[in-house]
DNA sequence: ATGAACATTGCAGATAACGCAACACTCCAG
DNA sequence: CTGGAGTGTTGCGTTATCTGCAATGTTCAT
């Protein structure tokens, strides 16, 4: 809507692949040298862009500090946070939570595997959307026609022969998991990790979020990552009922 | 120098206090509800904020992910990540990067430690910038002016009664740090955390980097973290040695 | 139903963003 | 030392673009 903003939003992800001069970002947005000086001035003062002493920019500590209290701000994280500790305790295995929003999938809290071999993953980094299980679940409770569109939107990379491999596909798992009311990932993602997630309602009953419970295969096999799913589905109402108790009107992220 | 961007760019840290709706952004921003809608239109369009159910707009996943690959992309970071993990696993205790950029001091790296008793910290957090470690070595290493103009900016909290009181006593401990090449934090900001940490340098000898390594009073004393200080400062030499190494020209953040 | 509070749209005027072209700077090569 | 190429930067006139207003929708709660 507003072309000057939205010229100078487009040059955060451009940065993000890398730093960048003045005179490939005037080029890639496809404006005048003067023009993205000024923008990227704009961005500069408050700190979203830095300058590099080698006059290129990059995106900036502002946009970092803002993206965490962003999330530091999240009800949900705030909620579920101590039993995501309490799950890991007990079972040692990495535990995620996350969230969906307009297309993406985020993790928004992890607490790390107590085994020495763990999962790569982070905390801001949106998650592998067709694989993941927490992923599944978000968007099974999708209505019907966004899910359909979202599904058809997306791509569908092969990280194992076990990912799926396109829309119709996923339709059918999202109804699956939608009807069991779990989700897993059985190595679909990285070949010898698998997960085992569970729903995080709101009073409404909508999914506001999901977490899992990942565990290579070294460390536990698939059925037994399984016998611990009523522990985590009952770590996951527990949630939700504090969530909707406490926050009856409210929308995560 | 660009209104338009500018007015936008400013939401941005408003809603990160917290949501809000269109008219307390109008209000904030001092502009007309027409205006401001506008502006938070074209941040949605962007992912940069979200749209609650009850209409109000929060900081959006876009922002989040973003900031994650801002930080993923750092040089230093990548460099310096494996020597932090064994840092950690020869002594246990929690590891942290931090790096400055315009009067912020931003951990940007973190590994736990093995101890049950953990500090509090967050990637991509600033951090207390005048009583921790890392900020020390950093600002140390400001020119002259800077730093001075930096200090008589600051703020100087009282987080405990061992905090740096002020811009004079603030300026000396730098010139100290500046001088032994490492730095402590003995309850400056938890009464109970200690912290020692050494600088990273580039090919020039600028510091672009800084570690520490932190521990509570009930792990270790302040003494027996002491005697650990030439293993951080010569893991933080060798990473001064590969980041210049492989990176001659490039600046950090 | 009725109104209040809020979000949204269309419009005309005016500001503020645009591209241009000239200028400064740095870095090499000759 | 000098010229030239590749940058980043500045001033300016034009006009597109943003703005604020006022009217219209929408969503609640009473």
């Amino acid at each position: 809507m507003s072309q000057t903003v939205d010229r100078a939003l487009s040059i955060l992800p451009l940065l993000a692949e890398g730093p960048a001069d003045l005179g490939q970002v005037a080029d890639r947005l496809g404006v005048h040298k003067s023009t993205a000086l000024r923008l990227l001035r704009t961005l500069h003062e408050h700190g979203m862009v830095y300058r590099q002493s080698d006059q290129r920019y990059r995106l900036g500590a502002r946009l970092i500090s803002l993206a965490q209290e962003a999330m530091e701000n999240l009800d949900i994280r705030e909620i579920a946070h101590p039993h995501l500790v309490r799950l890991n305790e007990s079972c040692g295995h990495t535990v995620h939570l996350a969230v969906y929003e307009e297309d993406e999938v985020l993790y928004i809290d992890k607490v790390e595997s107590r085994y020495p071999v763990r999962m790569y993953s982070r905390i801001g980094k949106p998650v592998a959307i067709t694989v993941a299980a927490v992923a599944k679940l978000l968007l099974a409770d999708l209505p019907e026609h966004e899910r359909r569109a979202l599904a058809d939107k997306l791509d569908y990379p092969m990280y194992t022969s076990r990912s799926t491999p396109n829309a119709p596909a996923f339709l059918r798992e999202l109804d699956k998991v939608r009807e069991q009311g779990w989700a897993t990932d059985l190595g679909g993602h990285e070949e010898s990790i698998n997960c085992v997630a569970a729903p995080i309602r709101g009073a409404d009953g909508k999914v506001v979020a999901a977490m899992s419970l990942s565990a290579p295969n070294v460390v536990v096999t698939a059925d037994e990552l399984l016998t611990l799913l009523p522990l985590v589905r009952r770590t996951a109402d527990e949630i939700s009922g504090e969530y909707s108790g406490k926050n009856p009107a409210k929308d995560p992220v």
